[in-house]
DNA sequence: GCCGTTTTCGGCCCGACTGTTTTCAGTCG
């Protein structure tokens, strides 16, 4: 883990520390700035090295006190005072505030009654019945925190791509470095980008006459940063844990069979068994060596020898997963799949207006950075206080300012709109009226609150919203949390129907612990020519990068361009929210 | 503890929901 996501680890949990004794203020401080430093891309090494004190009081977020505590961590490699509130309450707060339901102030009060320090002395106790008798907790806390635990261990040791991808590129960069690699490249379901990740596969080739290169490549691959545990190792593989968790595995194969290699550590299984199938109809043997006639080896080198050789179109490793690919592939029938470079502009994202940490200016700038040619500010709405969400006259005012902005970037050709992301309330009805809605560009809804109720009345809810002559987007659709919270409970068929019917577009969140819609459903809308939008919800400039997980997404749900919006022309993108309000 | 087109000090932190209660505490967004 780097400095900057280690010492966002300490700031939250100080937060939950402060929190456990009611200070008012300090955590939400703590919080701001462990989200500052998980979101600047640089290092706040290179940072303090370069800038001193000064560059870190630029951090979002730190100010004096909290950049005392990030050079003393940086110094010694510990917080003082964090040292003593962990002391204070021994408790591993990594496992329990993952429990959907339980806080600062549930940990303390369980710690100090029933001395319970982990997951494991909760369940125990939970399972003894001994919590229900605590004050302020009953038998349906208990069972809620039975459930909560069961639906931990459901998801328990899978990675989200965001995590499994910093580690992934780290290794990567690391090892390209050494004069010894040839190629290099990952395998496995982060090659599939699948939306979360048991460990990490890389494959390597040694270059020639580097005879001792895979023992080389070896040692500075066991010897990374990072790496609590080194499981295996040898000069054809290892396999090391690192400190976030996760295991990498690292094979070392030969030049003439990279592409067989990496055809099969690319899986999915479900794909590789039905690839080897055909491969034996043919009269011939697959594996992880290579494409065999007999013994004679007939391809190997690369992966687009192997799928033509077996008489297939390439299939991009987003497709493998034995869901149709296969057959699409023989009949000449695979979609053209929307490419990482196609999107124009992300229109889900939040300014300093509503709490978010950049101004509409700086999200221009990283933006157009980005290379796209427009963007969108869509900010919460008044119902959501917390996030500082805008009402009518805020929202008029900010219209205003973005007109403004726009009248300066026309000669440069970028092109800023202005929505909004409403909050679709409990019977439907959105929290802005319809007539301030209806003189922005377009509008986002999405469901914020009351997430738990019958599957026919999320529904209806849903549907109503999407009637709203006003309203182009449905952000996050079925809310889901990866590895926190399930869906809620929708007819999912019939918000596609009422989506086409009403054309409106279903986003696909690229958080990476939402990315919702999920690759199912993606293809759901496809199949029956339902819109979407790839937008980050960025609430920082930084987070304008995340997009790269939801076109992962959409391409693993079998979308090509025309079903993706924002991959569009500004100007069909802006019909298509003209004419859904005629 | 941070931050500044109201302020270098005094704001910031609301509202819904759940489960426990019988007027409230904790969690979540």
């Amino acid at each position: 883990m780097n400095k900057n996501l280690e010492l966002a680890n300490i700031f939250q949990k100080m937060a939950i520390y402060l929190k456990m004794d009611d200070v008012p203020f300090k955590p939400e401080a703590y919080q701001k700035a462990a989200l500052g430093l998980q979101t600047i891309s640089e290092n706040v090494e290179d940072i303090y090295k370069k800038q001193g004190k000064e560059g870190l009081l630029s951090i979002p977020g730190v100010g004096e006190s909290l950049a005392d505590k990030i050079i003393e961590y940086l110094k010694t490699g510990k917080i003082k005072e964090f040292e003593q509130q962990k002391k204070k309450i021994p408790v591993n707060l990594d496992e329990l505030m993952l429990v959907e339901g339980i806080g600062p102030k549930t940990i303390k009060a369980l710690y100090e009654h029933l001395k319970i320090k982990n997951l494991e002395d909760l369940e125990k106790a939970a399972h003894e019945g001994k919590i229900r008798n605590l004050e302020n907790f009953g038998e349906k806390s208990e069972k809620n925190i039975l459930e909560a635990i069961e639906f931990l261990k459901r998801s328990k040791g899978r990675f989200l791509i965001s995590e499994a991808l910093m580690v992934a590129d780290k290794i990567i960069q690391e090892l390209k470095r050494l004069k010894e690699v040839e190629k290099i490249s990952l395998a496995g379901s982060l090659r599939r980008r699948k939306e979360t990740i048991g460990d990490i596969d890389l494959l390597v080739t040694v270059k020639k006459n580097y005879p001792n290169g895979a023992k080389k490549i070896m040692d500075v691959f066991t010897n990374l940063e990072g790496i609590i545990k080194v499981w295996d190792y040898g000069l054809t593989k290892s396999s090391v844990r690192f400190d976030l968790g996760i295991d990498a595995d690292l094979r070392v194969v030969e030049d003439y069979e990279f592409g067989a290699a990496l055809q099969y550590f690319t899986g999915s299984k479900e794909h590789n068994i039905v690839l080897r199938k055909i491969a034996l109809e043919k009269g011939l043997k697959l594996n992880e060596y290579g494409l065999f006639k007999g013994r004679k080896r007939i391809a190997g080198e690369t992966e687009e020898e192997i799928y033509q050789t077996l008489g297939f179109a390439y299939i991009e490793p987003e497709l493998r997963e034995n869901t149709g690919e296969i057959e699409a592939a023989l009949n000449n029938q695979l979609p053209e799949i929307i490419g990482y470079n196609e999107i124009k502009g992300d229109l889900h994202c939040h300014s300093n207006w509503d709490g978010g940490e950049n101004s509409i200016e700086e999200m221009i700038k990283a933006a157009r950075k980005k290379g796209y040619q427009y963007l969108g500010i869509s900010d919460h709405t008044k119902f959501l206080r917390i996030e500082n969400g805008l009402n009518e006259k805020q929202l008029l005012a900010q219209r205003k300012v973005i007109e403004k902005l726009n009248s300066k970037f026309q000669s440069k050709k970028f092109k800023i709109l202005q929505g909004c992301e409403a909050n679709i309330l409990n019977d439907g009805s959105l929290d802005i009226e319809d007539k301030v809605l209806s003189q922005l560009d377009y509008v986002i809804a999405g469901v914020h609150s009351r997430m738990k109720i019958t599957k026919e009345e999320m529904t209806e809810r849903i549907i109503r919203a999407i009637k709203n002559p006003n309203v182009n987007i449905i952000s996050h659709p079925t809310g889901r949390l990866i590895n926190r919270r399930d869906e809620y409970q929708i007819d999912f068929d019939k918000i596609l129907k009422a989506a086409k019917e009403y054309q409106v577009a279903l986003e696909i969140n690229s958080f990476p612990d939402r990315l919702d819609l999920n690759d199912k459903n993606i293809r759901k809308a496809v199949a029956m020519g339902v819109k979407m939008i790839i937008n980050t919800d960025s609430h920082h400039k930084d987070q304008l990068r995340f997009i790269e997980f939801g076109i992962a997404q959409a391409r693993r749900g079998w979308a090509e361009k025309e079903d993706i919006i924002n991959s569009w022309e500004i100007e069909k993108i802006l019909a298509f929210f003209e004419k859904k309000m005629n």
